[in-house]
DNA sequence: TCACCTAAACTAACGGTGTTCATTTAGTAT
DNA sequence: ATACTAAATGAACACCGTTAGTTTAGGTGA
């Protein structure tokens, strides 16, 4: 065929084709792509260094999608408690890249500059530099373990016949997503409080 | 070849080996496991359903060499504590088993009463059913998360010219298991804490 | 003891994966 | 016009999980 007159592909196309893919819930391979996009396989190489990169560039339209809000007034809970969300809302959208995401090293300076915020921010509250680093692991822990939750399907854990705690507990919620949202505000709450917490008990009441 | 005299493979020599391999660090594929125990592919479906189930054997084992300790006396807190600590404990010894782990549905029954007791507890200490189910989401994020980033390499984060809070908060652990070991211990602490917290402005001293 | 059946190994093969190679052809710059 | 690059192609490589059919050893009932 050679070179055609029109390009048929590009990186946004193929990025988004493949997001559009993945989000499907159909399995995702370089085969399927080009498939999709009515081109053969090794054509998305002419854009794409390859599958790790591709994931890489979906993280960073995702991350893009659901930017921290910039320059508001507040304190430093409010500046952890927007970037944690707006990392959420990113993984929320899309549940399905979760797991291709894991293993594959950041490399999109965009996600990169989200985590200086955030040592920023912690920073500024006046965690030393150790602590900071401990802080931005736990959020990261939760943010991520709260979104690879997201397509686990725990209702086969439980047996309907069942009468224990677990099983009422879980028969109390009926949409999955909402128990999910609900776990992460209570978490990200909990960890704030205990950020807010750990100050307070180093620096009694003084200024 | 034909059946041997005496069996060259047992469900154990399998999960075995297998975990050998992931903890090397290796690829794990069902043919790698097969070369690495002089036999071919088909021969470990005698014994095994299939990765999954293997994975799944695996999970079980890991468990199983990592009990909660049992019928202690001590608070709701302790035993909280000591489940999420005796979880993290079985991820921390094999953390490349992780990724293979998530996206398989549970079946292990071991595991199903390790959650069976969590909730017990939860429910013991005074939350209602929705609140067990949440709180058991936050705990399990948050361990499912610090262990997968066990194997996520983060140094190639930070740039070394770089003055800003980050890199000071990266400088400061040389040992990324150590950080990581700080940050669920922290992690924790600001989970039971909340929990505490919670119950504590529901029944203000009352008893 | 002999026939049968099952267990446990094998080889061959299927359809799938990511990726590389050599090729053709279209556009662009000298 | 002549080169060079960009963007497509089909063929191929080395894997992957798994299934099918075959071979042989061990155990069991007649």
């Amino acid at each position: 065929m050679g070179r055609p007159l029109t390009p048929l592909l590009s990186v946004e196309l193929i990025a988004d084709t493949a997001l559009e893919i993945i989000d499907s819930g159909e399995p995702f391979s370089m085969r399927r792509l080009a498939k999709r996009l009515g081109v053969s396989a090794p054509a998305l190489y002419n854009h794409v260094e390859g599958k790790e990169a591709l994931v890489e560039l979906i993280r960073g339209s995702m991350v893009a999608a659901h930017p921290v809000p910039k320059g508001e007034p507040g304190t430093w809970v409010d500046r952890v408690a927007a970037i944690a969300r707006a990392q959420r809302a990113a993984y929320s959208a899309h549940p399905n890249v979760v797991p291709l995401l894991i293993g594959v090293p950041i490399a999109q300076p965009a996600v990169l500059e989200i985590y200086r915020e955030l040592a920023r921010a912690l920073a500024s509250a006046g965690f030393e530099d150790a602590e900071v680093n401990v802080l931005i692991e736990v959020l990261d822990s939760f943010a991520i373990g709260n979104a690879l939750e997201q397509r686990a399907p725990p209702q086969s854990w439980v047996d309907p016949d069942d009468e224990g705690a677990l099983a009422r507990a879980m028969g109390s919620w009926s949409d999955p997503q909402a128990l999910l949202d609900e776990a992460f505000e209570t978490g990200l709450e909990f960890i704030l409080g205990g950020m807010q917490n750990r100050l307070r008990n180093r620096q009694p009441r003084a200024e």
